[in-house]
DNA sequence: AGCTGATCATAT
DNA sequence: ATATGATCAGCT
């Protein structure tokens, strides 16, 4: 296990070190064997980049390498770099949804990113994919607008007892989506009336096209 | 083809 | 239990 990296700049060249090789051959160095599927090893991807970067977080609420305030998102990109699928940001707070977006959870986590793109189309095989060349991201003007625009609008839903009728439809950016073991799952909320409610517990996630953007910014001043 | 709602694994 | 890491599968 590597220790933690001392700068952002230890970091990305550490994430760029990365690049190019085999999700297996990453595995391999760190000890870890390769889950049956992607769908029995959804997050395996990403804990093996956070384990070969010497993340230190782990599950708390906080970015993934707290001393220097950078969030680490492995994304799969397509051939082409656009990315396949939306990113998951954090949990929605249902029950207590005050708050200022400067001191939310969505603002920490997305001050400062870290993106490593992954091969990730399904006829690859998982071991076979390719990480490719990280790249360190913070919000722009226009960007971090669009991203307290959603917040604000969402939390407003949350804070008003709508959680159930608002949908992943919601948001330009960020969407509020079900995060939850199954569809079962229950946590405390805010109801129609006000009062105290269980409803399915939800995160937020950015959707797909906003980090495509955010990537064709990023590989551009590259 | 893209997207939404559902789901799988692990850490603490 | 609830946070993290996400991708899957079916519908539009």
């Amino acid at each position: 296990m590597p220790e933690t990296p001392r700068s952002e700049q230890e970091l990305l060249a550490r994430a760029r070190a990365l690049a190019g090789r085999r999700v297996i051959d990453v595995a391999t160095q760190l000890q870890l064997s390769m889950p049956r599927s992607m769908r029995a090893g959804k997050g395996f991807v990403g804990q093996l980049i956070e384990r070969a970067l010497g993340a230190t977080a782990g599950s708390l609420s906080e970015p993934d390498f707290q001393h220097l305030g950078v969030e680490m998102k492995s994304i799969p990109v397509a051939a082409d770099g656009r990315p396949l699928e939306s990113t998951y940001v954090c949990v929605a707070p249902l029950a207590e949804p005050a708050g200022r977006f400067e001191h939310s959870a969505v603002a920490r986590k997305l001050a400062r990113v870290l993106w490593v793109p992954v091969q990730g189309e399904r006829g690859i095989d998982p071991a076979e994919r390719r990480l490719g060349s990280a790249v360190l991201w913070s919000p722009d003007e226009h960007e971090m607008a669009t991203l307290r625009a959603d917040w604000e609008e969402l939390m407003e839903r949350i804070a008003l007892g709508r959680v159930e009728e608002t949908t992943a439809r919601h948001g330009v950016a960020l969407q509020l989506r079900p995060k939850a073991a199954d569809s079962h799952a229950r946590r405390s909320g805010i109801g129609r009336d006000g009062a105290p409610t269980e409803t399915l517990p939800r995160g937020f996630y950015l959707r797909a096209s906003f980090t495509a953007a955010v990537l064709r910014r990023c590989f551009l001043a590259v």
